[in-house]
RNA sequence: GCUCGAGUGGCGGAAUUGGUAGACGCGCUGGAUUCAAAAUCCAGUGUUUUAGGACGUGCGGGUUCGAUUCCCGCCUCGAGUACCA
């Protein structure tokens, strides 16, 4: 006697594979490869539900079939364990993440106490066939050394356009050597002057350093960012979603910080055409298609006027560079040009209102006191500090009541000014310069003297603003625009710069000036989310200045709008009214005359975007040309004048690398002279020092700056204090930010390929993976996963592996052969209706009636009852008769409330989600579990199907049901390991690959999950046929002379091959269960074809398959027994069964051998006495027969 | 707004190249077994009907002997994207 005894079965053979290492993969091997990998997983501490290993199921089908046929499949499995969730545990608890991040894998009990199942048993308990040996994890130093070594060769990178690929720096540097930079055709920074080799030889290394730093393919730079205040860090786009943070909710701002970015755009054209040849879904190619978003179009100056004699002073020249950045190159001009105008207002109404503790300060430092020049409330990059030397490179700052406007710290400050500009920064307290203010100014003296001294050319920083702001002459000043038409220059009547462009400070004129500021800084004051969610409103501020119309020599006159993006294009546009809609709005807005250049084109409405039937006019030299012709000639023209050039553009921007946060890989890093220098390679891994909390310092520095140690010695080669005054001068700070979650999911499919630590061949501490693991593995060839990632990991990943394609690292230019996306298995929500008794007589309510209130119970009202009387309407129960029948209750219960207070009361329903473990599969709730559930519902009542108070059993509360997403607030969370519990694996696996199509968004419904359980106990069964239900298979051959078994077989065998292949595992399921229906109803007990049939079952029901297998006299596992040959002749059938229709109506079958022709089918038919019975006596006109489908009579 | 995807019984979903719409499973109904329940087994189950049929794959057209499948127009839902010049 033998029942299925799922949970010993699947302990058992659990452990037999874990023990034999029966999935483990060979790097060295005669079977050909096959790398099936799933998106990494974020150990969350929330556990699985099973909506997680849906993705993990398919990929381990297709594994498993794969074995079966003959393949040396790698199919491993570790974590992304750097990330945000651990984090932010880490601030609340004080634990450290790394022992959060254990505790979530391994298992274990968290600070509060609770039992955590750990993300490793719960994968083990179905049954994947993971090679755990090659198990990685991102946090592991041993990994992120790799993580950092490749960060170390994207610095030593960079560009070359001209072959197409990314070269060493030192190929840079001997080019520049040779030829300076004349020749270079390289993705970098933008307005990089020329310089010749003699030049390059005579710069310093510093000058050298911030030259090569425009160039390398992982940069320092001034950047736009995203900033999230709440989570204390930048963003990258594909980290933000609706303009709020993908993690928490919380509000982004646009913000200019110096960040580490990775030059994603010199690779923009690779990763759109790399897209062809990769297998993904159409639409995940579409979204990075559009992410990437290339444009094809021209550039295009146009000059800036003089401003007019009668407008203004416009006689103070002040030069500009390529960048349009003036007034840069006086010492004390240290704020950001970008935004001085902020910073300057900022700065007066600082000086304006003095703390006490400034004031006292000032009055020892002004007037060159202490033997030296300071400046009060000035301008430095981003910031403004209290005091400065700027001839000393002294800050002082003085802490406390802090102004207004610098309550938004950032952590980039100090790491900035120290380290970054070097500044040296004294700190002092409001209370050392009131009370010891001798001490302070000692300080200070001493201070001074021990600094080397520079230079500070005099002048005062804001009178020469005042001049700054005349607008300088625009002789060598032009706005440089991107356009997708080229063709529509004529229709040019106006041009609109970006808020944040360099240009508008400089063009604006003193009339225009208090406007444009104004309106600059309303701009950067809104966040993201709240321009984007009006986006109607044309707001937009006439700077004063005009362009020239490169070909009629007209003035444009200059607007800035915030409909122009800073980031897109060159920050600016040759607004054409009657052919932009957005033009056309905003030139309709502000009055602006919109010429038309359409030919029979009515613009009175709106504008004429059409392109394909255009013809242009009023436009010199391309009338009557097409779009395409006027574009192909005035793109000649703008390059014959010298004034522009076609160019494709991206929407794709460089990706912010940097997070100020503590949990993820530390910057191989640390600045010298205020340039980043590389730590050795032979140095890593640069491990992530300990700190006392996980927050940002007082100084608002990422958390990294609170480590004790966090500077490196040059000489001795490691990580040590900071120096102390007056020594260390081979010792320099470290970088204080980390690298984002991306960064070490970007390789980790490379590292699998290397054979795990424990192996005696492993070369994990010698390479990333060794030449040969790669050149085996090559990529992956099946990756599963879900489609939030397409345009992050998915973009990031094949970035990187371009990149280490080109420097030789990587044989493959792709990670991921083919893509396929699991879709989301959805919760089934269940609800509870509440009714809550309230004072009609909201306003009076006072403590007396809520104590009253107390007394009354809450009402629970099943479902069916409202749905059926429709007796809610916003919010409150509609019906008398149910607001009677709830006060007769509580009559009955003779609680304490008046009868005078009871008629004032109002009912209100409010649905409530109700755990759906405490409901049954006929959507009944378990009241006395629900009742226990809370202190709350302990006196709740229930109200029954029948309307009745609920006191028996006979009575049911019916709950609602909605599908939303599976989350633990819904309450609606299935746990994988109470299914297997009660199911075992075997059955959640079947039943979660029967659900549907894998890539499709379905409901869990664990009802139907008794479906897929009968089958595997039927399956068990049909090898249990014996007395005593034993396990009963005999060598007698299959159903002598029928072969109805053998039919069944192998028609089973073409379709789960076929199946599988396709990926349609659904369906494929289904022919199990018809397969064990037939053959159960045939009696079959051969063995010739139970032994296929375990073996076709075993991707999906591995256990139940492994014990058959075992019981049918195998000793090895079943796991690479050959999949077993599908054969044709088995399905050869003698007969069919012919629909016969009627005009396209089928009306009967009938049964014809099927080796007859077609004039013999007919005569079959039409001698058929139901045929004649149809026709009532017509005569058919035409009779269709496709032999071996269909007969059709038409008439 | 734009891009992509999807609409089939009470539910999840099948249907290969245009050829018997609703496979398989859940649920439901009836029956067997049982003291009873669970489990198991058997039968039925798109709607409608005057029991012959009629109608049925989001809606309206079209192509075809024949359309869930192909074409045109529309509606609804979902996902992505967000002023990209």
């Amino acid at each position: 006697m033998s029942k299925y005894h799922f949970n010993e079965i699947e302990a058992k053979w659990q452990k037999h594979w874990a023990k034999n290492h029966t999935f483990k993969a060979e790097n060295l091997s005669e079977k050909p490869k096959y790398y099936v990998l799933d998106m990494f997983p974020y150990p969350s501490g929330a556990g699985l539900h099973v909506g997680h290993p849906l993705g993990y199921i398919a990929s381990d089908v297709y594994a498993r079939f794969k074995r079966h046929q003959g393949f040396n499949v790698l199919h491993p499995m570790g974590y992304d364990s750097f990330g945000l969730p651990a984090e932010q545990y880490a601030i609340q608890t004080g634990q450290h993440p790394a022992e959060t991040t254990k505790v979530n894998i391994e298992g274990g009990v968290d600070k509060n106490g609770n039992e955590i199942e750990g993300y490793r048993k719960q994968l083990d308990r179905i049954g994947f066939s993971f090679d755990w040996s090659r198990e990685v994890r991102t946090s592991n130093p041993e990994y992120y050394k790799w993580t950092q070594w490749i960060f170390l060769q994207l610095f030593e990178s960079w560009y070359d356009k001209d072959s197409d690929k990314a070269r060493s720096i030192e190929e840079l540097r001997s080019i520049f050597s040779s030829e300076g930079n004349i020749h270079i055709n390289a993705a970098c920074d933008e307005g990089i002057a020329h310089f010749t080799a003699s030049e390059w030889l005579e710069f310093s290394e510093i000058q050298k350093q911030e030259i090569l730093l425009k160039y390398r393919l992982t940069y320092l730079a001034e950047t736009e960012v995203n900033w999230c205040a709440q989570l204390g860090t930048v963003l990258a786009n594909d980290e933000i979603v609706n303009g709020v943070s993908e993690r928490g909710g919380y509000p982004v701002i646009r913000k200019k910080m110096k960040q580490w970015s990775m030059r994603i755009t010199a690779y923009a054209q690779r990763l759109l055409d790399g897209l062809d040849k990769i297998d993904w879904p159409q639409p995940l190619k579409d979204s990075q298609t559009n992410w990437i978003g290339r444009s094809k179009g021209a550039i295009v100056e146009f000059k800036v006027l003089p401003p007019a004699p009668s407008k203004g002073r416009g006689d103070v020249n002040v030069s500009t560079d390529s960048k349009g950045r003036g007034a840069e190159s006086a010492g004390y001009l240290t704020g950001n040009s970008a935004i001085i105008g902020t910073l300057l207002s900022r700065a007066k109404e600082m000086r304006k209102n003095p703390t006490k503790a400034e004031s006292i300060l000032w009055n020892e430092l002004r007037t060159k006191k202490v033997g030296y020049k300071f400046r009060q409330q000035h301008p430095i990059d981003n910031y403004i500090v209290d005091f400065v030397c700027l001839s000393k490179r002294l800050i002082i700052e003085v802490d406390g009541e802090i102004h207004q406007y610098q309550l938004e710290k950032d952590g980039e400050r100090e790491l900035l000014l120290k380290e970054k500009k070097g500044f040296k920064i004294l700190r002092f307290t409001n209370n050392e310069v009131i009370n010891n203010l001798q001490k302070v100014v000692s300080k200070i003296e001493s201070t001074l003297k021990v600094l080397p001294t520079g230079e500070d050319l005099g002048g005062d920083f804001l009178e020469h603003l005042e001049q700054v702001s005349i607008p300088p002459l625009g002789a060598r000043g032009t706005i440089p625009v991107f356009t997708t038409r080229p063709d529509t220059i004529f229709g040019v009547s106006f041009m609109v710069l970006a808020p944040e462009h360099d240009l508008v400070s400089k063009i604006t004129t003193s009339e225009q000036k208090e406007a444009v500021e104004n309106y600059v800084e309303a701009t950067a004051k809104r966040s993201e989310r709240e321009r984007m969610a009006d986006v109607k409103t044309i707001t937009g501020v006439f700077t004063g200045a005009y362009a020239e119309h490169p070909f009629t020599g007209d003035s444009l006159p200059v607007w800035i709008g915030d409909y122009v993006l800073a980031g897109y294009g060159t920050g600016a546009v040759m607004s054409v009214p009657c052919g932009d809609q957005r033009d056309y709005d905003f030139a309709k807005h502000f009055k602006i005359p919109i010429p038309n250049i359409f030919k029979d084109a009515d613009i009175s409405e709106e504008a004429y975007s059409d392109k394909e039937n255009t013809t242009i006019t009023n436009s010199d030299f391309l009338n009557d040309l097409s779009y395409s012709a006027a574009t192909e000639k005035i793109i000649a023209a703008f390059e014959e004048k010298g004034v522009g050039e076609g160019k494709i553009n991206y929407r794709l921007r460089d990706a912010v690398f940097s997070r100020q946060r503590y949990w993820g890989e530390p910057f191989p890093i640390y600045y010298k002279d205020g340039m980043p220098h590389a730590i050795p390679t032979e140095c890593l891994p640069l491990r992530l020092p300990d700190v006392e909390k996980y927050l940002p310092t007082e100084e608002g520095e990422p958390p990294l700056g609170r480590a004790e140690k966090w500077h490196w010695d040059e000489r001795t080669r490691e990580v040590v204090s900071p120096p102390l005054e007056g020594s260390g001068e081979d010792i320099f700070p470290l970088e204080l930010n980390t690298m984002p979650g991306w960064a070490g999911s970007s390789w980790y499919f490379f590292r699998y390929m290397e054979s795990g630590k424990t192996e005696s061949d492993s070369k994990r501490d010698e390479v990333f993976a060794s030449k040969e693991a790669l050149n085996y593995w090559k990529n992956v060839d099946l990756y599963i996963g879900g489609s939030e990632h397409a345009t992050g990991h998915l973009l990031y990943s094949r970035f990187w592996v371009k990149f280490m394609h080109d420097r030789g690292f990587a044989p493959v230019e792709e990670p991921f052969k083919k893509l396929i996306n699991q879709g989301m298995i959805l919760g089934e929500s269940a609800f509870v209706y509440r009714v809550t008794l309230a004072s009609g007589n909201v306003k009076e309510d006072n403590s007396e009636t809520i104590e009253i209130l107390k007394k009354i119970p809450n009402f629970f009202i099943s479902y069916n009852i409202l749905r059926e009387k429709g007796q809610v309407q916003n919010g409150l129960l509609s019906t008398i008769s149910l607001r009677n029948k709830l006060l007769s209750i509580i009559r009955e219960q003779s609680r304490d409330v008046s009868e005078d207070f009871l008629s004032q009361l109002v009912p209100f329903i409010n649905d409530l989600h109700v755990d759906v473990s405490l409901v049954n599969i006929h959507n009944e709730l378990d009241i006395e579990a629900f009742r226990n559930s809370r202190e709350e519902y302990k006196e709740a009542i229930f109200i029954s199907e029948k309307g009745i108070e609920i006191n028996n059993n006979n009575e049911k509360y019916i709950v609602s049901r909605e599908v939303e997403k599976m989350s633990k607030s819904k309450y609606n969370v299935v746990n994988p390991d109470d299914i297997c519990e009660q199911y075992g694996a075997d059955t959640l696996r079947l039943y979660e690959m029967f659900l549907g199509p894998l890539e499709q968004a379905k409901p869990w419904n664990t009802a139907g999950i008794t479906g897929v359980h009968g089958f595997l106990k039927k399956l068990w069964k049909l090898y249990h046929s014996g007395p005593d239900e034993s396990f009963y298979v005999t060598d007698s051959p299959p159903s002598e002379g029928q072969g109805e078994d053998l039919k069944t077989l192998h028609k089973t065998i073409k379709k789960t091959q076929e199946d599988i292949e396709n990926f349609s595992f659904n369906t494929s399921v289904s022919s199990f269960m018809i397969a064990v229906n037939e053959l159960t109803a045939q009696k079959c007990n051969s063995k010739d074809v139970l032994e296929p049939l375990a073996i076709l079952i075993s991707p999906y029901a591995p256990h139940i398959a492994e014990e058959l297998w075992r019981k049918l006299g195998h000793s090895e596992s079943i796991s690479t027994a050959p999949f077993p040959k599908f054969e044709e002749k088995y399905l050869v059938e003698s007969s069919k069964e012919y629909p016969i229709s009627f005009n396209g109506k089928m009306r009967f079958t009938l049964e014809l051998p099927l080796d007859l022709n077609k004039d013999e089918i007919e005569t079959a038919v039409m001698a058929h006495e139901k045929t004649a019975q149809y026709l009532e006596g017509r005569t058919p006109k035409k009779v269709i027969i496709v032999p071996g489908k269909i007969v059709n009579i038409v008439g």
